[in-house]
DNA sequence: TGATGTGTTCTGCT
DNA sequence: AAGCAGAACACATC
């Protein structure tokens, strides 16, 4: 489940292998609804729009890949839960859920290596779109404020604009870009709020300290190369060591590492919530 | 073999 | 209008 911090991992990886490279042979095998080309490029899909093109650069926005080409056209990548890029060897036999393979024109530095997307359960996207008309695509214009750059009192000013859980505020993208369940458990839990609690009963005090928290916990799980669940891992297939930092996800259970009481993992907002039943109280 | 779990986004209901 | 629940997505795992 790649979230803010895994995503940025990713992103870092590819600014460091693609950027500046171009584009020669592409070959995809995914059925079409991981692959969206707009209907106003020529038909053909990825292969035949992407050889020549130059990777000018690769932004990141919440959770989403933003892959800047020549040409004016962006190749908008999301992850969803299993999708990742590899960079590989281009003998390494390819696997069943290899949805694209990228081949560059060689340069001097990178021999014989080449980009992978795979996904084993398919729902991650790749889209390719021209610069005008990628900024009005859905899940994509309608996106929240960068969790890392938005101000504290904007982000007070946020919470007290609606009334709702906290988590699930938390987890819409609409809200806040980039968080997920992991992150959004686990500054609950750091500033000692129940998932549950209104976004316009929380005290200025409380807001300040989530807002912290955030941050805090997703500069250093960028500093980590993020959180490794699953099927996540970096560009270059190395895995995060934020794990072994988590407090409350994944482990209900367990004692609370600040007062010792069972970890409990409950559906809020049809979402699992892990989160210490005594350092997070409803009431304050 | 078939039910279940997984996170995000979309849809539809209240 | 806005928030919530449930569905859909596609596959692995049990």
């Amino acid at each position: 489940m790649p979230e803010l911090p895994e995503v940025e991992t990713v992103v870092r990886g590819l600014r460091a292998t693609i950027v500046g490279r171009t584009f020669a042979r592409v070959h995809t095998s995914a059925p079409t609804a991981s692959i969206v080309v707009s209907p106003s490029l020529p038909k053909g899909g990825l292969e035949k729009n992407l050889p020549d093109r130059a990777v000018l650069g690769v932004d990141r926005r919440g959770k989403n890949i933003l892959i800047r080409l020549s040409g004016d056209l962006t190749l908008w990548v999301h992850l969803k839960m299993t999708g990742r890029f590899l960079y590989v060897d281009i003998s390494q036999p390819l696997d069943k859920h290899d949805l694209a393979v990228f081949d560059f024109r060689p340069d001097e530095h990178t021999g014989s290596l080449h980009l992978r997307f795979n996904d084993y359960r398919r729902f991650g996207r790749l889209r390719l779109f021209p610069n005008h008309e990628l900024m009005w695509q859905p899940g994509l214009v309608d996106l929240g404020p960068e969790p890392l750059e938005i101000a504290v009192d904007d982000f007070v000013a946020l919470c007290r604009k609606r009334d709702r859980m906290i988590k699930a505020a938390l987890l819409d993208q609409r809200f806040l870009a980039g968080l997920g369940n992991i992150y959004a458990d686990e500054a609950l839990h750091a500033s000692r709020i129940h998932p549950k609690r209104l976004t316009q009963s929380l005290s200025r005090r409380k807001l300040i300290d989530l807002h912290a928290h955030i941050q805090r916990l997703l500069k250093h799980a960028i500093r980590l190369m993020g959180t490794s669940v699953r099927t996540y891992s970096a560009v270059n297939g190395s895995p995060g060591a934020f794990q072994k930092k988590l407090l409350v996800y994944g482990h209900e259970g367990h004692p609370c590492g600040r007062c010792g009481t069972k970890i409990v993992r409950e559906m809020i907002g049809s979402r699992s919530a892990h989160y210490c039943p005594r350092c997070q109280k409803p009431g304050r």
